[in-house]
DNA sequence: TTGAAAGCGTTACCAT
DNA sequence: ATGGTAACGCTTTCAA
């Protein structure tokens, strides 16, 4: 079934059903519903490949998954596209998504650009001295960023948490507890995210006039095993902490497990604190949840970064407009902190 | 730059340039030289729209991705479809996921075929007394499942593990060792893998004449939380069992956790056996892994289903061919397990 | 309020 | 080996 069909049945031109199927205000309120009706008896939706071509829009916003062999695939992205995807389908918009050999990223760019395969495109996990946004900037591809690069903050649209003052704010939490000893379990210090987490924490201690022990610190793909090992390794070591902060839940999991395998109760003889971007099958929830926790929904965060990005999309006026969405992170109680233990 | 300027520029008619881009054989080799550079030098690249609405192909896949409000994300839907994207950007298919609520799947599939928006739709997280493969034969998109329907596994193109044998096994390992009362946390068993798989544990159980025991058996979500709340509970009654049989990594952490709490020694006073999916972010790898496990990576099952629907789309015969695909799952010892302490 | 026809940028058929 | 042109299915401009 096609336009044409369509409209030999009711006896119409092409022109007046493609008008009442869209919206336009000329058509009689009859001819409407006389083509709306039939339409969907005869299963009628205009293809989609005529339309983009017609328009020149594409209705499609595309992602860019980079995948080295041995990097992990990062569960925060996943999450991040259920909460966009959601809202490209609430505006009529299909989510493309190209998964891509790590190597590879800028040839991809320029095939999307050159076939015009999305009218914009979502750009993630921002690392240190990024070069993404000045290539796409060159392609004349609409984008923004999920997480900002530091020293070029302004230069691109972003969503992103307030990683250094929620992490400082962690910190300091953690200090007013007495402790002093704090093992820092970060992400790999290559991302943007990390790096500002990493000066979070060492603000607040330095603030504290506490020293910053670089032995205390850890940066590495966060995963369960590699949170359990360095966490095991600090509590064996001749001077281990009272506390850890960690930057995800698989993390946190990890410090719980060395902790507990060497005898250390959770929320009293030893503290956590962890980010929490709220990943649905890693839940940290309830009024009193098991870790207490930075909390921001990075779901919550791929939708607001598909509204402003649709958003721009469709005011299309000036290619420069910027815009920039901060999200602050809740610091929530849990049971896994406490006073630190007396000497 | 489109192909009318590139011809232009070249001197040579729309049909020559094209020709010679798509690799047709009458274009002289002369020539089809001349065109490619000058299309490289120009970073011309042919738009994917006109050239759908021309050739009738989208050379797109969608994927749809349920997602009911207090459901959770599942992590294996991340990993298979990174792995079939894999395939995908390699033949030059592109991925579109939709997102869409729950109760509102059969609507997308109406749209995704009236729009002709993709050639081909790969089928998630199949469910007891499941429908979608009518409706999508009824539509005639042609698709693969990942996972079998029970009772439907010679209607519908697939690719799936031998859930029931996998677990079936692995509970005869464990009563091998000793072990009678085995618990088992496993899956939704709305879902049609988890159906499969308390079969195997079941059978294996009878089989060697041992009781089953539904107090032993635990249906739920995947997450750590829930397991770790119902082997507390098992642990804590009457009748505790000597082993753990869990349908994920996250449950069976929560196992672990549990069992540490509880005071026991994993791979001694209480053993675990699971089944890993190859989460790369749950990685339980090593030659000597942390659990011992049925190991089937859900990234290559994403590679082999891409792999096979595309076939199926170059081929495109017969309209009723089924191609399917049954990986086997092996069992790796690892540090998890061992004999069942005496009574 | 409705319709005819020109485009959108390709591919593919039919000539030459 | 190369070129002219119809066709793909829609939207949109211009006329009526």
């Amino acid at each position: 079934m096609n336009l044409k069909q369509l409209s030999k049945r009711l006896n119409l031109s092409q022109t007046t059903v493609s008008r009442a199927l869209n919206g336009y205000p000329e058509v009689s309120a009859k001819t409407r519903q006389r083509v709306i009706e039939m339409a969907r008896e005869l299963g009628y939706a205009p293809n989609q490949q005529a339309r983009r071509l017609a328009t020149g829009k594409t209705m499609a916003i595309g992602h860019v998954l980079p995948r080295s062999p041995n990097e992990m695939l990062n569960p925060i992205f996943m999450e991040f596209i259920a909460g966009a995807g959601l809202v490209y389908a609430k505006y009529g918009y299909d989510m493309m998504i190209s998964v891509v050999p790590n190597d590879n990223e800028e040839a991809i760019y320029q095939e999307i650009a050159a076939r015009k395969k999305v009218d914009g495109i979502i750009v993630h996990a921002p690392r240190k001295d990024e070069q993404r946004h000045k290539l796409l900037k060159k392609l004349g591809i609409p984008f923004l960023m999920h997480g900002r690069i530091t020293g070029a903050e302004d230069e691109t649209s972003w969503v992103d948490i307030n990683n250094r003052q929620a992490f400082e704010r962690a910190t300091r939490f953690l200090l007013d507890l007495g402790h002093r000893r704090i093992g820092f379990l970060n992400g790999n210090e290559e991302m943007d995210f990390a790096i500002r987490r990493r000066e979070g924490y060492v603000n607040a201690l330095q603030n504290a006039g506490c020293p910053v022990d670089p032995d205390l610190m850890h940066s590495s793909e966060m995963t369960e095993p590699l949170g359990t090992q360095f966490a095991i390794n600090l509590l064996r070591s001749s001077n281990p902490p009272t506390a850890f902060l960690t930057s995800s839940i698989t993390l946190a999991i990890g410090a719980e497990s060395a902790a507990t395998s060497h005898g250390l109760e959770v929320g009293k003889d030893i503290s956590i604190v962890t980010h929490d971007d709220v990943i649905s099958f890693l839940p940290n929830s309830g009024e009193y949840p098991h870790f207490t926790c930075i909390r921001s929904s990075v779901g919550e965060a791929g939708q607001r970064a598909a509204q402003l990005l649709i958003k721009d999309l469709i005011d299309q006026g000036d290619p420069d407009h910027r815009v920039t969405h901060l999200m602050e992170a809740d610091l929530i109680l849990g049971r896994s902190t406490g006073p630190a233990p007396q000497g």
